[in-house]
RNA sequence: GCGCUCGUAGCUCAACUGGAUAGAGUACUUGGCUUCGGACCAAGGGGUUGCAGGUUCAAAUCCUGCCGGGCGCACCA
């Protein structure tokens, strides 16, 4: 890696055990700098002077100067200044050479990693929560690839609690969800929605939903079939959502087939003394490690949601011969989480597990939740987004087909739904404004993929030679060194987003990076210039157009070539 | 009651996990289309980092105590 090659370069040469280095505040400081606090301390010095030694020592150290230009001392601060020849080369060479695979690393060692991430529930709608769910799994999927891990994403839907029969106990009563001529799948989570209202205050309405619930638990019936059929139409709509954010799960699992095996595991840790009888119930009591209680079948014999989630866990390990499991979900549920990560250590499972939680998304008017009624959908959300986009590109691009007015404009939409998810950091709430998040200025998706397509618009006006055929040196100015420096830093964001499985530092850098390229942009044209100096910026600006594109595929973003 | 979490510019968020003058976007004020796509760029004002102590050469960041918001704590997922 270009930066982590100079820093070890740096640690060499002066003979430091570790040295921690930044980058300056400010450029004028320099393109990298080490704090000597830490050094001076165990050499018993003042950290002002011992800067000074090591400036001087570096200045005199050839290895060093092959790489850098100027190295200074300011304060206790020993600040380098990188070659801007060396650098240019060396950055053109790299992200030409790696292409699409620039930024990705080995660090991983192809450990074995599933993610589960999703988890959507057939029969209700599929709403904003869900979307940071997905967005935000994706990307940590993309990113721990990149990162050298063997990634199996998959996703866990649950097709068998009583929210279903909820579901089909309304929808039997009301024909006109029949004669609709909406998507099947969708029409079912807006019944939902309207059942959970309608059985809060119904005492009788909850009797039939549990007979309900217990005929398709029998797996027979009118309304096993029903359910049979109900839960396709559900299925397909999921499917219809991953495909148009094109996202892909190496497998899905359900639920309904691993409760089976969850009620056999239950009677063994029954005889293993990890789970026992209480108030009628079985429990696993974990007041000794400081987790309470969890309830696991309840008092009516009737299976609850760990029991599935056990079973799932046991299948995973054993089929996929993993290393680690990771699994997305929301922030409210990390006690369970805990808990369960418990029982499966003293089932004996060693695998490291990880939940990764985020907090939970809302709208201006209050809370996101299914039982309420108070969601937008994915579907709402999308079409007002869209709604928007469509009017905007069409009113620049009168010479365009609706179809690929359409394209675009789906494309912006996808692009800003998923952005909007992930440039804030996982532990804060989002409070989503369709109308903030679907502007065309500021920090946001269309911000990124205009800063790309106009790049791109150059690059069509005269295509850019192969990297090994340009004259980086010819690349002097302040803007281009601050662009290159960027650029290199990419390796490093990776690796270090991977490490906190952070989208926000992914969004955060590329948005910078597009600032540094239109900057660049307004100060300095780029087909007007010398021969010689045209071709080493156009090298460049496609080599920034790599690694926005790169940068684009890891938060699942499709790049524009025109918008 | 116990536990977790958040509190930074009017608003939405950053701050490389303890380092240089706390930065962006937005909003507001002003300037730039003889421009490679103005869905852009430049400039300006805007801060006692919830409060009070403490640790440290150095604190938005770590510790303690308050204040305020959110979430979770046995048969909902």
């Amino acid at each position: 890696m270009i930066l982590a090659d100079l820093k070890n370069k740096i640690k060499a040469a002066l003979n430091l055990e570790s040295a921690i280095f930044a980058y300056p505040t400010d450029s004028e400081l320099g393109d990298l700098s080490l704090a000597c606090f830490e050094l001076a301390k165990s050499r018993h010095e003042s950290p002002a002077k011992l800067a000074e030694e090591l400036a001087d020592a570096a200045r005199n150290s050839q290895e060093i100067m092959n790489y850098f230009q100027a190295v200074k001392a300011v304060g206790p601060y020993l600040n380098f200044f990188i070659s801007p020849f060396f650098l240019a080369d060396n950055v053109l060479m790299t992200v030409g050479k790696e292409a699409e695979k620039y930024g990705f690393n080995t660090l991983g060692g192809s450990k074995r990693v599933m993610i589960e991430y999703s988890n959507g529930n057939t029969h209700k709608e599929y709403h904003v929560g869900h979307l940071r769910n997905i967005s935000y799994g994706d990307t940590v999927s993309r990113l721990l690839h990149a990162n050298g891990y063997e990634v199996i994403p998959v996703s866990y839907i649950n097709d068998f609690g009583i929210h279903v029969a909820k579901t089909i106990w309304r929808w039997k009563q009301d024909s006109s969800y029949q004669s609709s001529t909406e998507d099947k799948g969708y029409l079912l989570g807006k019944c939902y929605a309207v059942a959970s209202q309608l059985l809060k205050d119904d005492p009788a309405g909850k009797e039939e939903v549990s007979d309900i619930m217990k005929e398709i638990e029998s797996r027979s019936g009118d309304n096993y079939k029903l359910w049979t059929e109900t839960r396709e139409w559900s299925i397909k709509y999921f499917d219809s959502i991953y495909q148009e954010l094109h996202i892909k799960f190496a497998h899905i699992f359900y639920e309904s087939e691993v409760i089976d095996a969850g009620l056999a595991l239950v009677e063994g840790m029954k005889k293993q003394g990890i789970l026992r009888l209480s108030e009628g119930a079985i429990i696993a009591d974990l007041e000794k490690y400081g987790l309470g209680v969890l309830p696991v079948i309840r008092s009516d014999g009737t299976a609850l949601y760990p029991v599935a989630d056990l079973a799932l866990a046991s299948e995973k390990f054993q089929k996929y011969n993993l290393d680690e499991s990771i699994y997305v979900v929301d922030v409210r549920q990390s006690l369970y989480f805990e808990q369960l990560f418990k029982i499966l250590g003293l089932m004996g499972y060693r695998q490291s597990l990880v939940h990764l939680t985020y907090d939970f998304v809302t709208l201006p008017g209050g809370m996101m939740s299914s039982r309420t009624g108070n969601v937008v959908t994915y579907q709402e959300l999308k079409e007002q987004v869209l709604t928007k986009f469509l009017a905007e590109t069409a009113q620049r691009h009168s010479d365009w087909k609706p179809d690929r007015i359409h394209e675009v404009a789906l494309n912006l939409t996808i692009s800003t739904i998923k952005f909007e998810m992930l440039k804030v950091g996982a532990d804060k709430i989002i409070t989503f404004n369709i109308d903030e998040a679907a502007r065309f200025d500021g920090y946001t998706a269309c911000y990124l993929q205009y800063g790309y397509a106009r790049l791109k618009s150059i690059m069509r006006k005269d295509p850019p030679d192969d990297h090994l055929s340009v004259d980086a040196t010819l690349l002097r100015e302040p803007a281009e060194k601050k662009i290159l420096i960027a650029l290199a830093r990419y390796q490093e964001i990776v690796v270090s987003a991977g490490e906190k499985y952070s989208s926000s530092e992914i969004t955060k850098y590329l948005f910078e990076l597009v600032q540094l390229s239109n900057d660049y942009y307004h100060e300095i044209n780029i087909l007007k210039a010398e021969s010689g100096i045209k071709r080493a910026r156009l090298a460049l600006i496609k080599a920034v157009a790599q690694v926005l594109k790169n940068g684009f595929t890891i938060l699942g973003m499709e790049a524009l070539e025109e918008m």
